[in-house]
DNA sequence: TCTGTTTCTTGACACTGTGTCAAGTTGACA
DNA sequence: TGTCAACTTGACACAGTGTCAAGAAACAGA
């Protein structure tokens, strides 16, 4: 029964995933959701109270699937600053199009909804954190450019890794995934490193 | 009459810039915006027919009284790329402020509304080719960084000056208009400029 | 095999916001 | 006085979220 329970749960986030995934977020309506699911709308609501609730969890679940810790294991055992940071943005650069879909959704919700608002606003303090590992690591070398507080180091960062920022480079002007990790290293050393 | 229609679309107008101003953008509703200007909801939609459209005239209509054109006139006349650069950079980050509340009205409604997401689109086109200009007068004084097309390096500078990037961080890393100013001109220098 | 619990279904409903429609009012102008 | 445009009032359709209640179906344990 609670293997069942899980079992169902587990269909709606698989559901919710693919949906978000393929077509262009905020289309995605529960229904949507239940009938990929082969089960009823109120089913759904059975496992998540609101849909806000269910793409929080999708994230989670996705977080889980995608292994998201072992991607960072590289950055963070980097010995140099300079070495964290690029494998910061190359781990986080290449993680933001699997999570693409139900970030966008998240976006999307943001104003109109208080609750999805401050869950997306919790998952990037999350990557806040990444960015200001990397910047202290940079600033112990004594490698951060000198105008910069590890304060503001931080902030710009986080603007260049944005998922708005990658969806602007990726899609609406074209760049490949390569390239964009490319640029990318390329553009926040500059910013940052003296 | 028609000096009257005029004016009761240009109080539309203000209402809507005014709600936009000051609350959290999407959560302003056409009753809202008509009971601001006095009128019935229905008045509204003999003016404009859908809340896109409303949206988009009001964009218009802010460029018209806050004069964006002589903001930028500074920019073009500049002689060498990296003045007009920096200059450009200073007159869209200073007016993005005046447009923020529109701007994220169009952001939450572009994933919903096809038309909302054709006309921001178009708007940030306008951006795309001043950027577009500097990239081009920095390249011309061969000053671009080499490792960057035109194209690339424009598509990176339209990034930098999203409404997105000023909202975080001026929202919610809360820095100062002076600073984020200051900081985005050394950043856009050091990753464009060679 | 009976019983009770949990999971799910079906169908109805409230609520919010957009956009439409129709009938009536007001005020200016000829 | 009559006409026309701008506006009002009140009703409605529609989509999507979330709620509620009654019942079906599966499944556990005695």
């Amino acid at each position: 029964m609670s293997s069942k329970t899980s079992e169902t749960r587990e269909r709606i986030l698989e559901s919710a995933w693919k949906l978000l995934a393929d077509s262009q977020a905020s289309a995605v309506r529960m229904s949507d959701i239940a009938k990929q699911a082969g089960i009823s709308r109120q089913a759904v609501y059975l496992h998540f109270p609101t849909r806000a609730e269910l793409l929080i969890a999708t994230t989670r679940y996705i977080d889980e699937v995608k292994d998201i810790d072992a991607r960072l294991v590289k950055s963070r055992s980097a010995s140099k600053g300079l070495e964290r940071l690029e494998a910061f943005v190359e781990a986080w650069g290449n993680y933001i199009p699997e999570i693409y879909g139900v970030a966008n959704a998240f976006i999307a919700m943001q104003t109109k909804d208080e609750e999805a608002g401050a869950a997306w606003a919790d998952r990037m303090s999350a990557v806040r954190h990444g960015c200001e590992a990397a910047v202290e690591a940079l600033a112990r070398d004594g490698r951060l450019t000198l105008s910069l507080s590890t304060s503001e180091a931080t902030d710009l960062l986080l603007g260049q890794l944005s998922v708005e920022n990658w969806e602007l480079l990726r899609h609406r002007c074209g760049w490949t995934q390569a390239r964009y990790i490319d640029v990318l290293q390329q553009t926040v050393r500059a910013m940052l490193v003296q």
